[in-house]
DNA sequence: ACTATGATTAACTAATTAGTTAATTAACTT
DNA sequence: AAGTTAATTAACTAATTAGTTAATCATAGT
């Protein structure tokens, strides 16, 4: 399976995304990181879908004594995002030419990025 | 199934994102964008893999006789693009703390969108 | 009416995914 | 050395996915 495939697999899924919320705020164990999850699925489970994210390349593991600190690598996220911008304009465009643009637009610049 | 997750799961395909990039190049029908993988796979699976893009939201269908013109929607993938949007502030600063960020930077302004 | 074209549906199979519990590994604590 | 904590691995199951071929549906053209 191809890379940009593996992550977007990887997104496809409500635990794994919280999972990467959470890194977001900062490097985490992997039970501080299955915490939240603990009331609906097992440790193993959450040990699983941080081996989907690692495959991914979306995350990776350090070692401390017998934790292993979690954090989130940016990288496969951008070249998903990149996919998506590449084809957003014309996105767009097809909205716009359905009419619902105008819509999408006076939104505001909630699509506008950072300079 | 939460709809950023079915939209994710449509994209973790490398036949199902070409559809969308024939797609953004404008309308088609299911046979046009079947042709270039009918070496790959069947007109059943290429209908398989047009009902996943419909579900998730993505594409919807028109008719027009016998055919089925196919046009891309760019909602769902509006608010994919928005969750991913929503951590990668987050995301370059655990880069910059790696100190990988300004290689990342100096890459372009390939990140930044239109106003 | 008959035939051709475009597309979907049905029925099936093989592979993958998401979860389980039980066992195991690794490192720290006393 | 014994016990505790953090995490993974093993073995298994149920559900989903991606594909197949054959049959069917819908519309057009002659």
């Amino acid at each position: 399976m191809d890379n940009l495939s593996r992550t977007f697999a990887a997104l496809a899924d409500p635990t794994r995304r919280a999972i990467l919320a959470r890194l977001s705020a900062g490097e985490a164990n992997v039970s501080d990181l299955a915490q939240p999850f603990l009331k609906d699925m097992s440790l193993p489970a959450v040990t699983k879908h941080l081996k989907v994210l690692e495959n991914a390349g979306l995350v990776s593991k350090g070692r401390n004594a017998q934790w292993r600190p979690c954090r989130i690598n940016g990288e496969p996220l951008r070249e998903a995002v990149d996919w998506m911008e590449q084809h957003r304009i014309a996105w767009e465009e097809q909205l716009d030419r359905l009419g619902t643009y105008l819509k999408a637009k006076t939104k505001g610049a909630r699509h506008d990025h950072k300079k």
